[in-house]
DNA sequence: TTGACGACCATAAAATCCCATGGTATCCCA
DNA sequence: TGGGATACCATGGGATTTTATGGTCGTCAA
């Protein structure tokens, strides 16, 4: 499996090229489609990526399920058509949609985020944000954890 | 497997012709027909689409469904009978029939939507209206289901 | 004959490829 | 261990090819 690690910082050029870091490029080598497919957060200004192969288990499992039935309408939807799937060009670089540039507001500069299997792209200077925030929560949950512990509650 | 990804907003001229986007003709090469499938959803104002190979296992009672059911054999019957045999033109369009662009109400304009395995075609504005509430749903079911995980039913 | 349909040609815009460059990290050898 | 050479990577610009889309001309059938 792909494991995405680590943030990188790269330029976005006048014509919307981005070098994918060149570890996750190689974390990506052997797939049935050399490039990424991405798509927009849900819930965050931030696009998701990931290999193909990912979307292609999803899209089977979709499948599977009564491919006609309303159930996973939704989902099929907000994933499958909204994802892009946008192939290593030249030497390792993508060009990324406008869409999904807006979505995430990334204009000069783009974060790319490892989340181990996946990974995201950001405007960094929000990326810094959120990020800040998540090290704050982590650090109050760490505490609260403590104190349940404390209370004899609590798991490593 | 053929893999259709991605929204591709195309027009339809005069003559009714409408370019399949490159992405999902590529997706098509190498089946026993140079075409696509189309047959009106059943439970939407839009088209269904698919490569021969798709309809091709469904006739043989090989599809997802259960092969020996009834439902199979209404499925089957309901898409064999309305389904379109429509082929590449000159390069890469399709000329969609007045009964299927009807179904759909397209005019002027016409939406490939990627769903994995398969494609839809919609008239562009119906299309973001399905879409946007697609959207607002994948958000639910996102927090139902982290609630769930919290409640420590969840799956990671 | 007329209308539908398919093949062919033309064009503008967009996507993709190819080559060049500067910087950084790595390797090798004295 | 230090210094130079080398490989890799991010980035820029231009050239080439695809792609979407419009039009015209034949052909076949109602």
């Amino acid at each position: 499996m792909a494991l995405f690690l680590s943030t990188f910082l790269n330029k976005v050029d006048r014509k919307g090229r981005v070098s994918v870091p060149a570890s996750f490029r190689s974390a990506l080598v052997g797939q049935t489609f050399d490039g990424i497919i991405a798509f927009p957060s849900f819930v965050q200004p931030a696009i998701e990526g990931s290999g193909v192969d990912r979307i292609e288990s999803l899209a089977a499992g979709i499948d599977q399920f009564d491919p006609f039935s309303e159930e996973h309408d939704h989902f099929a939807n907000a994933i499958l058509a909204d994802s892009q799937q946008i192939g290593f060009g030249d030497d390792g670089r993508i060009v990324l949609p406008e869409v999904l540039r807006e979505h995430a507001n990334i204009t000069e500069h783009a974060a790319f985020v490892g989340r181990g299997a996946t990974f995201q792209i950001w405007e960094p200077e929000a990326f810094a944000a959120v990020q800040a925030e998540a090290r704050k929560r982590a650090r109050e949950d760490r505490a609260s954890l403590t104190l349940r512990r404390k209370d004899g509650e609590g798991s490593p």
